[in-house]
DNA sequence: GGGCAGTCGATAATCTATTATCATATCCCA
DNA sequence: TGGGATATGATAATAGATTATCGACTGCCC
């Protein structure tokens, strides 16, 4: 049965406060202020399970590891800053799927849209 | 100096001949052919030099190793086909960069779309 | 409150991608 | 053609992310 800890509270607290998705480094640092002392195994660990519950899921990003974030959000897209190196949610103006092709035999399932630059934190 | 062996010369061909990005095992698979007995240590050197160099460069797909292509093509985006798990280049219908928008505050610099399907070469 | 299955934290182990090492082979100018 | 700077191939080493291990701790049902 699946019990509950600070720990467990405090990673879901994170993630549910950030509204953004997160490393397991940035859950832990998060983490600690909620609950002091928590180590890293335990941050994958839950992750993990959090994910395979279906409470949270995985976002990859070219070239970072990858992040989580709550699921059940509406078709969005994500923003990489390449000051803070922190993942935003993008929900604004998304093409739909209908306006990316590809090549004829070619076909297209799914599509990412990853957004490039500076947020708004980063800019003042 | 910088001399002229097989070895890259056998690299620059497929990739030139692939037309594709192709990750440093692609190449060497298909590198063999041209160049028996090539090694691994050899393509990640010379995928480093020529990227340096600036006659490659290289692509990052969500999850996926990173990949190389011959630079100087214009603005394009990637196919990852889920099924051989190549990556195509996507040229057709690309929205343009002022179609991709931030929350206020946020200042796009450049974007990357993936589209994730079966290409088709799988489909048949 | 007692007891145990479920958790935790520290850290060792693993995995994959990439780079460094080094002895051998070879391209290319003199 | 001779020789030295470069390159190669096999493999060890490294790096970063994630998972496994294990003894100690603790929610939670009785």
């Amino acid at each position: 049965m699946e019990r509950d800890t600070p720990q467990r509270r405090a990673i879901r607290e994170v993630l549910t406060r950030a509204g953004r998705p997160m490393s397991p480094a940035e859950v832990l640092d998060a983490g600690n202020a909620l609950a002091t002392g928590l180590g890293i195994a335990t941050v994958y660990r839950n992750l993990k399970l959090l994910t395979e519950s279906g409470w949270l899921c995985s976002v990859d990003l070219p070239g970072e590891t990858t992040r989580y974030e709550v699921s059940g959000k509406p078709h969005h897209h994500h923003f990489l800053c390449r000051e803070c190196d922190r993942a935003f949610e993008v929900v604004e103006h998304c093409p739909g799927n209908h306006r990316f092709s590809a090549p004829s035999g070619f076909h297209v399932e799914a599509h990412e849209v990853v957004l490039y630059g500076v947020c708004a934190t980063c800019t003042n």
